[in-house]
DNA sequence: CAAATTACGTAACATAAGATACAGCGCTCC
DNA sequence: GGAGCGCTGTATCTTATGTTACGTAATTTG
């Protein structure tokens, strides 16, 4: 299979007539860059003419030039966005104002959250929230609450019995009546630890809930009933902590759930768009 | 010094007129190829039509558009050929397993979001955040909802009339009659974009509403309304798209806003604590 | 609130680009 | 060594691209 124009090329160039070839080679010789000019410029820089070079990309099988450079365009924007081939200038000086300091710290968590994480730790949690044997809760803090929001909209999407707990506290402690040992409850928790999700947690725990607990690397006191812990960094250069680590394990996370309920997920979600 | 064009873009994009600073955040969500097609295609991809690409052009200091594209490809040539800088961490062996691809592609979709952000850009948004001359909502999509309500979170500490919009469409929709000039609408929309936020843009910026747009790189058609765009990357090896870029940004300007508030906002976090 | 200025889009224009017809040259094969 | 075939370039044509002029709308300023 052929995918590359590149290859394409390097293919057909050996049954080239040699003006054609000398085209095939200018263009592979500073690919894609060639290509994307006028058909003049082309045909200068590969000593050939016009014509020569318009045979040679109706040989590729294309249609006409503008279809080719079309062709080409689109390579490179594929080339350019995923991470692969990208020659990416991170040491470029341009931004290195107040942005790169915070950008460069989030990043830091980052690798240092997933370094003390394991696939299977990620495994694990994934299976529990994927093996549909009873209900699944989120709930967060004042500030991590969104992270459960949107933990709970991928969820609820590809399996059911999915809930996020909100408003008020006295809501969602009656729904504690609902929990039992079969049923996950998912809690995001970072400084200053807050004391109602603590009472909670610990209720949920005595009923036998199995709790996944995300917090910050100095752990919540929920650690404590927690079957599982995920310690995400949350120091960057600001007033506030960030979250953004545990916002990428929580992505991270439904994702592997996903692919683990692909068979029946797939279903659901035909049904859902079937709805609309 | 300025080399590259995108950073002659953002140095600029602050004096340009609406039209123009469209084509230029249109031109910077994908750099550099919507600057390599025709001016027409150019002109449809930004909204708007030729002549203000050849306006837009000319600003930076272009004789024509065809002298505009060379520098493009010459810049594009630069890059392609120097193979730099490329694969900071990706030579970490430690965690080989589901987990690297997806960390690894979002730590590409952070650089990569940040590469096509300016600390203008940001800085600009984060005072228009930070001016206290009018109200500040927050609304966002299925999925990225929760982030609108994250940050508004932490704007609702720092400055009075931070507001989230909820619910129903016809709740927000109610709100619109509290909108008008000096206000600032933030939007999170993302593939697949959706219809009753464009209309909510639409008549918010019929009212003089402000609005800054987080999307993605193919940019929401609300970006023909926002006064500010930032285009987040997406990608990830998942069934789900990757809100963790748009995450990172809204913290930095969550950071950003709260430095400029600095002494106003001290004195409103000691009050707040108080009334605890 | 009014006037002036600036910005934007529609439509007509000129130019440069890609496509084609044809003739010359070189190469191969008989 | 000659005839046939195929490749290549010159010159011409057509298309569509970039450019410009002008009228209208929006925005700013006094």
């Amino acid at each position: 299979m052929i995918s590359s124009i590149a290859e394409l090329i390097s293919d057909r160039i050996g049954t080239m007539p040699a003006g054609e070839r000398r085209a095939a080679q200018t263009l592979i010789a500073n690919y894609p860059l060639t290509g994307l000019k006028t058909v003049a410029e082309f045909s200068t820089a590969a000593g050939v003419s016009s014509p020569t070079i318009l045979r040679f990309v109706a040989r590729l099988g294309f249609q006409n030039y503008p279809e080719f450079q079309s062709a080409l365009q689109d390579e490179l924007a594929a080339q350019l966005q995923s991470p692969a081939s990208r020659t990416l200038n991170s040491a470029s000086p341009a931004n290195g104002g107040a942005v790169s300091p915070m950008l460069e710290a989030t990043l830091d968590n980052m690798r240092e959250t997933f370094r003390h994480l394991t696939d299977k730790q990620l495994a694990d949690i994934a299976a529990r929230l994927a093996e549909r044997r009873g209900k699944t809760f989120l709930i967060g803090g004042r500030f991590t609450d969104p992270l459960a929001r949107y933990m709970a909209a991928h969820l609820a999407i590809i399996q059911p019995d999915v809930y996020h707990l909100a408003g008020q506290e006295s809501i969602w402690r009656d729904r504690l009546i609902d929990m039992g040992k079969r049923d996950v409850l998912v809690i995001f928790d970072i400084r200053r630890y807050q004391e109602s999700l603590l009472r909670f947690a610990e209720k949920a725990h005595q009923r036998g809930v199995q709790i996944v607990l995300f917090t910050d690397q100095w752990l919540s006191p929920i650690a404590r009933f927690a079957r599982h812990v995920i310690a995400g960094r949350t120091a960057v250069p600001s007033a506030w902590d960030s979250s953004a680590a545990l916002f990428v394990v929580a992505e991270t996370l439904i994702g592997a759930v996903t692919r683990q309920l692909e068979a029946a997920g797939a279903k659901r979600i035909r049904d859902l768009e079937s709805l609309r």
